[in-house]
DNA sequence: CATCGACCTATG
DNA sequence: ATAGGTCGAT
């Protein structure tokens, strides 16, 4: 048989190259999808996870293999006539379709950005099918607000806080894995709340107690400006207050008019606003520039260095402007697009993503993929294994490699064969590049107390 | 207008 | 010390 169709989902025909879930729901750009493990099939071609989101108004649960999509959505308790169900059918295809933008033929656009970037072409194979996503903007807006001085792992338990906090749970959900009649450990989803309710002054200091830090302010203060100035009806026929129609209208806007807007939020810099320009309203050629797109933009892309090479050169308007002046050179009119690949590979979450994994790992997790690996069947001893690690010397995600040992294996075979430049993912290494011999100038810190 | 320190918190 | 920064004061 070609595939299964999971009982309950419908079925979309779509290459993991023109999309690829894995990469793309964890690679930073939405915070709220949560992923379950399913149980091991014995078919290589069948879904391991499926991937779940809460939307205002029902649960979108997602599966993939290598040539199709499944989908099916619950709604909170209520029958429906077969022919209901049918429109519903045809509502998740029309979500699904806008939310990850299949209109847009992401191949096409990995030959055009490898016919102008050799570095990119290096990395597509490995990185293939990662997208923009079409997000919702309020939802955006907030969860980058959050990202400052953060990390994925901790935005992401942030923004599940928050919605925990201020949606009531719209349905219960058993995991996949268990059978649908176990209710003993259901999952609760939560929507993404509304504007009107994180304007609430008391936002403040209970997101704190959540953890938010200093993004509390910002955030609860976004939302009193959002309703103060847009309002907070609810418009007959939508189940969205106006403010957010407000934002999604900065869509039909032109890129810097729509910057503009979203610079006036608190907590809303040039970086948080340009994130929320590419994920959610339609801008293609922004590139949001971070610490690590700068880094990428000096190691690969030829910019001028300023500032000690190791240390964290500010990152000044002037310096934004010649990191994205470069980038978008190449790149062009999707050049959003492209960052979001390089970024995606240079995450070290990701640092064994896209190799090929020996399935039949029961006899000797030989490894086939690579045919540059040496003609006699080279095996991994524990002691080579920890060899090339070390020599490796990077920082390697703990549980992620332990859930996918097989694949390390396979990981380092592939690392070792010739043709790999291994600097494309490289990091901050000592060692390497940084022969800068000016000053290293330590800055002085003031100390805070202890 | 460019620069700099402070700001919450969790992890290497 | 840094993580996908931003704000307010020199």
């Amino acid at each position: 048989m070609a595939f299964t169709t999971p009982v309950g989902f419908r079925v979309l025909p779509l290459s993991v190259v023109q999309l690829s879930l894995a990469a793309v729901l964890k690679c930073g750009q939405s915070f709220r999808w949560t992923s379950y493990p399913l149980p091991s099939s014995p078919s290589a071609e069948s879904p391991t996870h499926e991937y779940r989101l809460c939307l205002k108004d029902r649960i979108v649960c997602l599966r993939q293999s290598p040539d199709y999509l499944f989908y099916r959505s619950v709604f909170p308790e209520e029958q429906l006539s077969p022919a209901q169900e049918g429109v519903r059918d045809e509502e998740m295809l029309a979500w699904l379709k806008d939310y990850f933008q299949l209109d847009v033929d992401l191949v096409k656009l990995y030959d055009q950005w490898s016919g102008r970037d050799q570095v990119f072409d290096k990395l597509k194979s490995r990185f293939s099918g990662i997208r923009i996503l079409r997000q919702d903007p309020w939802e955006t807006l907030v969860s980058f607000i959050c990202s400052s001085n953060n990390n994925i792992p901790r935005i992401t338990k942030m923004v599940h806080a928050l919605c925990k906090q201020y949606s009531p749970s719209l349905v219960a959900l058993p995991p996949p894995s268990v059978s649908e009649n176990c209710s003993r450990d259901l999952a609760m989803y939560h929507p993404f709340p509304p504007p009107s309710v994180l304007a609430a002054p008391d936002v403040k200091s209970t997101l704190r107690t959540l953890g938010f830090g200093y993004r509390a302010d910002y955030i609860q203060r976004t939302a009193k400006m959002l309703v103060d100035t847009h309002g907070s009806s609810i418009s007959p026929s939508g189940t969205r207050e106006s403010c957010e129609e407000w934002l999604t209208g900065l869509r039909r806007m032109s890129t810097e008019d729509a910057r503009e807007e979203l610079l006036k939020f608190v907590g809303v810099g040039r970086k948080v606003a340009d994130c929320v320009l590419l994920m959610s309203l339609d801008k293609r050629e922004v590139i949001p520039v971070d610490t690590h797109v700068h880094q990428i933009a000096i190691k690969h892309y030829g910019l001028r260095a300023t500032g000690g090479s190791k240390a964290k050169s500010a990152m000044t308007p002037q310096v934004y402007a010649q990191v994205t002046t470069k980038l978008v050179e190449i790149w062009g009119d999707f050049a959003g697009w492209a960052h979001s690949v390089l970024f995606t590979a240079d995450l070290k979450a990701f640092s064994s993503f896209g190799i090929q994994i020996s399935t039949t790992a029961t006899t000797t997790g030989h490894v086939d993929a690579s045919p540059a690996s040496s003609p006699s069947k080279r095996k991994y001893t524990k002691t080579q294994e920890r060899v090339d690690v070390q020599k490796r010397k990077r920082a390697e995600v703990k549980e992620k490699v332990v859930v996918v040992a097989a694949a390390t294996v396979a990981a380092l075979a592939v690392l070792a064969a010739p043709g790999y430049d291994s600097s494309l993912l490289e990091d901050d290494n000592p060692g390497s590049a940084n022969h800068d011999t000016s000053s290293p100038r330590r800055k002085r810190r003031k100390r805070s107390s202890d």
